[in-house]
DNA sequence: TAAGTGATCTCT
DNA sequence: GAGATCACTTAA
Protein backbone atom coordinates (compact mmCIF):
# COMPACT_ATOMS: atom_id res chain seq x y z
CA UNK A 1 0.00 0.00 0.00
CA UNK A 2 2.46 2.56 -1.17
CA UNK A 3 4.33 3.54 -4.30
CA UNK A 4 3.77 0.17 -5.53
CA UNK A 5 0.35 0.92 -6.69
CA UNK A 6 -0.44 2.28 -9.87
CA UNK A 7 -0.97 5.60 -9.89
CA UNK A 8 -4.72 6.79 -10.63
CA UNK A 9 -5.04 8.35 -14.01
CA UNK A 10 -6.29 10.90 -15.89
CA UNK A 11 -9.59 9.18 -16.52
CA UNK A 12 -10.25 8.30 -13.31
CA UNK A 13 -10.52 12.48 -13.01
CA UNK A 14 -12.22 12.90 -16.32
CA UNK A 15 -15.37 12.75 -14.62
CA UNK A 16 -18.42 14.82 -12.21
CA UNK A 17 -16.29 16.65 -9.74
CA UNK A 18 -18.69 15.43 -6.97
CA UNK A 19 -18.38 11.75 -7.55
CA UNK A 20 -14.75 12.19 -7.90
CA UNK A 21 -14.39 13.65 -4.89
CA UNK A 22 -16.31 11.64 -3.37
CA UNK A 23 -13.90 9.01 -4.21
CA UNK A 24 -11.18 10.33 -3.64
CA UNK A 25 -12.04 9.67 -0.16
CA UNK A 26 -9.98 6.82 1.24
CA UNK A 27 -7.65 6.99 -1.52
CA UNK A 28 -3.84 7.77 -0.90
CA UNK A 29 -2.00 11.08 -1.70
CA UNK A 30 1.73 10.54 -2.30
CA UNK A 31 4.23 13.02 -1.92
CA UNK A 32 7.76 13.00 -3.22
CA UNK A 33 10.57 15.13 -1.73
CA UNK A 34 13.80 13.86 -3.12
CA UNK A 35 14.74 10.80 -1.42
CA UNK A 36 11.80 10.90 1.00
CA UNK A 37 8.11 9.51 0.05
CA UNK A 38 5.12 9.74 1.71
CA UNK A 39 1.58 8.34 1.94
CA UNK A 40 -1.25 10.07 3.18
CA UNK A 41 -4.87 9.14 3.33
CA UNK A 42 -7.15 11.54 1.85
CA UNK A 43 -10.35 12.23 4.47
CA UNK A 44 -11.74 15.15 3.46
CA UNK A 45 -12.57 16.65 -0.09
CA UNK A 46 -14.98 19.33 -2.06
CA UNK A 47 -15.84 19.44 -5.62
CA UNK A 48 -16.60 22.70 -7.42
CA UNK A 49 -18.07 22.35 -10.50
CA UNK A 50 -18.63 24.24 -13.79
CA UNK A 51 -19.28 27.74 -15.11
CA UNK A 52 -22.81 27.77 -13.25
CA UNK A 53 -20.97 26.84 -9.80
CA UNK A 54 -21.11 30.26 -7.63
CA UNK A 55 -18.79 29.16 -5.23
CA UNK A 56 -15.81 28.04 -7.89
CA UNK A 57 -13.20 30.52 -9.10
CA UNK A 58 -14.47 29.76 -12.65
CA UNK A 59 -18.16 31.07 -11.92
CA UNK A 60 -20.09 32.26 -14.93
CA UNK A 61 -17.14 30.75 -17.09
CA UNK A 62 -14.41 33.36 -15.83
CA UNK A 63 -11.24 32.49 -17.51
CA UNK A 64 -8.16 34.39 -16.24
CA UNK A 65 -4.30 33.67 -16.14
CA UNK A 66 -5.37 31.66 -12.20
CA UNK A 67 -8.36 29.75 -13.46
CA UNK A 68 -7.27 28.63 -16.50
CA UNK A 69 -6.18 25.60 -15.20
CA UNK A 70 -9.23 24.83 -14.38
CA UNK A 71 -10.02 24.55 -17.84
CA UNK A 72 -7.85 22.34 -18.39
CA UNK A 73 -6.74 18.53 -18.31
CA UNK A 74 -8.38 16.15 -15.91
CA UNK A 75 -5.81 14.99 -13.45
CA UNK A 76 -3.74 18.14 -13.48
CA UNK A 77 -2.96 19.93 -9.81
CA UNK A 78 -4.43 23.69 -9.63
CA UNK A 79 -2.05 25.07 -6.64
CA UNK A 80 -3.31 28.62 -5.21
CA UNK A 81 -2.37 30.63 -2.49
CA UNK A 82 -5.29 32.54 -0.15
CA UNK A 83 -5.49 35.31 2.60
CA UNK A 84 -1.81 35.81 1.96
CA UNK A 85 -0.35 32.75 3.47
CA UNK A 86 -2.23 29.60 2.26
CA UNK A 87 -1.93 27.24 -0.23
CA UNK A 88 -4.66 24.72 -1.53
CA UNK A 89 -4.56 21.67 -3.27
CA UNK A 90 -6.90 20.98 -5.95
CA UNK A 91 -7.55 18.63 -8.58
CA UNK A 92 -8.87 19.26 -11.95
CA UNK A 93 -11.70 17.27 -12.83
CA UNK A 94 -13.80 16.98 -16.44
CA UNK A 95 -13.54 17.54 -19.75
CA UNK A 96 -11.24 19.66 -21.29
CA UNK A 97 -13.00 23.67 -21.31
CA UNK A 98 -15.04 22.64 -18.44
CA UNK A 99 -13.90 24.25 -15.30
CA UNK A 100 -14.10 22.08 -12.40
CA UNK A 101 -12.05 20.33 -9.75
CA UNK A 102 -11.31 19.23 -6.47
CA UNK A 103 -10.05 20.55 -3.07
CA UNK A 104 -8.44 18.05 -1.27
CA UNK A 105 -9.26 19.50 2.41
CA UNK A 106 -8.12 16.77 4.86
CA UNK A 107 -5.42 13.85 4.76
CA UNK A 108 -4.96 11.28 7.92
CA UNK A 109 -2.86 13.44 9.85
CA UNK A 110 -3.30 17.20 8.71
CA UNK A 111 -7.11 17.58 8.88
CA UNK A 112 -7.90 21.47 6.69
CA UNK A 113 -6.81 22.04 3.12
CA UNK A 114 -3.79 24.85 4.27
CA UNK A 115 -2.39 22.53 6.88
CA UNK A 116 -1.87 19.17 4.66
CA UNK A 117 -0.14 21.77 2.23
CA UNK A 118 1.75 23.04 5.06
CA UNK A 119 2.65 19.47 6.04
CA UNK A 120 3.42 18.38 2.88
CA UNK A 121 5.48 21.33 1.45
CA UNK A 122 3.29 22.24 -1.23
CA UNK A 123 3.32 25.29 -3.23
CA UNK A 124 2.51 26.86 -6.07
CA UNK A 125 5.58 25.39 -7.72
CA UNK A 126 2.99 22.30 -8.13
CA UNK A 127 0.83 24.72 -9.89
CA UNK A 128 -0.53 23.25 -13.48
CA UNK A 129 1.46 19.66 -13.21
CA UNK A 130 -0.22 16.49 -14.08
CA UNK A 131 -0.43 14.53 -10.99
CA UNK A 132 1.17 10.87 -12.29
CA UNK A 133 3.78 8.53 -10.69
CA UNK A 134 7.27 10.07 -11.03
CA UNK A 135 5.36 13.26 -10.60
CA UNK A 136 6.32 15.13 -7.02
CA UNK A 137 2.85 14.45 -5.89
CA UNK A 138 0.20 11.79 -7.38
CA UNK A 139 -2.68 9.55 -6.31
CA UNK A 140 -3.32 5.68 -5.83
CA UNK A 141 -5.80 3.40 -4.71
CA UNK A 142 -5.50 1.62 -1.41
CA UNK A 143 -7.26 -0.92 -0.39
CA UNK A 144 -11.27 -1.21 -0.35
CA UNK A 145 -13.30 2.11 -1.03
CA UNK A 146 -14.80 2.79 2.27
CA UNK A 147 -18.46 2.04 2.80
CA UNK A 148 -21.10 4.27 1.49
CA UNK A 149 -22.64 4.62 5.09
CA UNK A 150 -19.03 5.78 6.06
CA UNK A 151 -19.14 8.54 4.12
CA UNK A 152 -20.55 11.98 5.09
CA UNK A 153 -22.51 14.99 2.53
CA UNK A 154 -22.06 18.51 3.85
CA UNK A 155 -22.48 22.14 2.52
CA UNK A 156 -19.30 23.25 2.07
CA UNK A 157 -16.97 25.84 3.92
CA UNK A 158 -16.18 29.46 3.77
CA UNK A 159 -18.45 29.90 0.23
CA UNK A 160 -20.82 32.09 1.76
CA UNK A 161 -20.17 34.67 -0.86
CA UNK A 162 -21.54 32.25 -3.23
CA UNK A 163 -24.93 33.11 -2.09
CA UNK A 164 -27.82 30.40 -0.56
CA UNK A 165 -28.11 28.47 -3.15
CA UNK A 166 -24.41 27.76 -4.16
CA UNK A 167 -23.12 27.99 -0.96
CA UNK A 168 -26.12 24.75 0.68
CA UNK A 169 -24.86 22.49 -2.36
CA UNK A 170 -23.76 19.56 -0.22
CA UNK A 171 -20.48 19.15 -2.06
CA UNK A 172 -18.68 18.60 0.79
CA UNK A 173 -17.57 14.89 1.54
CA UNK A 174 -15.49 13.65 4.42
CA UNK A 175 -14.83 9.58 6.03
CA UNK A 176 -16.70 9.57 9.32
CA UNK A 177 -14.60 9.69 12.61
CA UNK A 178 -12.89 6.37 13.22
CA UNK A 179 -12.90 5.03 9.82
CA UNK A 180 -9.14 4.39 8.31
CA UNK A 181 -8.00 5.59 11.58
CA UNK A 182 -8.86 8.69 12.32
CA UNK A 183 -9.95 10.00 15.45
C1' DT B 1 -14.20 36.88 17.24
C1' DA B 2 -10.76 39.12 14.79
C1' DA B 3 -6.25 39.73 12.98
C1' DG B 4 -2.85 38.37 9.83
C1' DT B 5 -1.07 38.41 5.03
C1' DG B 6 -0.26 39.14 -0.06
C1' DA B 7 -1.78 37.53 -4.79
C1' DT B 8 -5.40 38.45 -7.88
C1' DC B 9 -8.95 40.74 -10.06
C1' DT B 10 -11.92 44.83 -11.11
C1' DC B 11 -12.41 49.14 -11.49
C1' DT B 12 -10.35 53.98 -12.51
C1' DG C 1 -2.43 52.51 -9.61
C1' DA C 2 -6.07 51.90 -5.89
C1' DG C 3 -9.25 49.19 -3.46
C1' DA C 4 -11.74 44.95 -2.34
C1' DT C 5 -11.78 40.27 -1.81
C1' DC C 6 -10.34 35.86 -0.37
C1' DA C 7 -12.28 27.59 -1.27
C1' DC C 8 -8.01 29.65 6.06
C1' DT C 9 -5.73 29.27 10.65
C1' DT C 10 -4.56 30.70 15.06
C1' DA C 11 -4.79 32.91 19.28
C1' DA C 12 -7.81 34.97 22.52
Amino acid sequence: MSGASPALTPEFFNRPADKVARDLLGKALLRRRGRSLTTHIITETEAYIGPEDLASHAAGGRRTKRTEIMFGQAGTLYVYFVYGMHWMLNVVTGEIGYPAAVLIRGIEGAEGPARLTRALNITGALNGTLARKGSGLWFTDCGSPPARNAILRTARIGVDYAGPVWSAKPYRFLLKPGVYGRR
